[in-house]
DNA sequence: GCTTGCCCTAGAGTGATGTCTAGGGTTTAG
DNA sequence: CTAAACCCTAGACATCACTCTAGGGCAAGC
């Protein structure tokens, strides 16, 4: 059973045009084609399609796929090299993670600030100090209205 | 006290191109220019820029932070609007926080096999079961080297 | 045998986000 | 007063990852 570009574009979500390109950039030597010339998908190939959609979701170029994608095409001799780009890659998605969740608190603080009885003290007198900043500077007011009562 | 576009490209990460760039796409309304015409930076600034580049590093588009940005120009009165805004946006940062984790996930499963001390008999067997599939669909074998032997 | 709905390729086009270049002005130290 | 090291703009160029178009082939039902 195979499957054509349609079926796989609707189990996994890529679009016809997405599945093209990625062959086109060498990411699916492994998908055969029937006597027409048509692409035919396996099952295995869309576990390795899955692969590769794993590895986009997180970051990884696609030049890096392929470096990744030959590696599994060459075999079981290249387990070691596999292993230590998947480590690498681990490695930038978890710091890709804990700077989203750093910027997460951020915007959470100011959402804080927003929902709070006193956001609008808050705003103004943040607003004030920047016009206070600006005018110390004789820099012009940045803000539609000027709200400078001390 | 005010900062140079090169001192804030220091203290921000940003490069000086990108700070321009931002400024060009309407992010930087509350940048002073000096006598001379230079970008002067105050704190306050620097503050914005800081919101600004968590927004980014979020995954917020361009388009979107300058209607963020447009809304605390206005002032207080916008308080409801940013509030909205960045609600939406932790949304999607959340959604996007569980998506890699779900994909870390595969990607350990993945290491796993690798770091296993069976992985070449794993990984052959694997192999050895997309090649019995594609031989049953006649299709050609995608491997460099055939490794069948039931 | 003709229409419909698939499939193919090559290559052009798009959108987002920078990055750089050319050409020119400013500031400061020697 | 000049060299070095800044600053500016406009706009070209680059990169990435698609997305689409043109032109054409194949397969199944009426």
């Amino acid at each position: 059973m195979t499957y054509s570009i349609k079926e796989v574009s609707e189990k996994t979500g890529l679009s016809i045009y997405t599945l093209r390109f990625y062959d086109k950039q060498g990411l699916l030597p492994f998908v055969a084609r029937n006597s027409s010339g048509y692409r035919a998908f396996t099952d295995g190939d869309l576990s390795l399609i899955h692969t590769i959609n794993c590895l986009k979701n997180t970051g990884m170029k696609i030049k890096t796929i392929r470096q990744y994608i030959d590696y599994v095409m060459q075999g079981p001799a290249t387990i070691k090299q596999r292993e230590a780009m998947l480590l690498a890659h681990r490695k930038t998605v978890e710091a890709q993670q804990r700077k989203i969740a750093e910027n997460l608190q951020e915007i959470d603080y100011k959402l804080n600030v927003y929902q709070s009885p006193d956001a609008v003290a808050t705003v103004t007198k943040e607003q004030q100090f920047v016009q206070q900043e600006k005018l110390a500077n004789q820099l012009p007011n940045p803000y539609a209205q000027t709200i400078l009562s001390k």
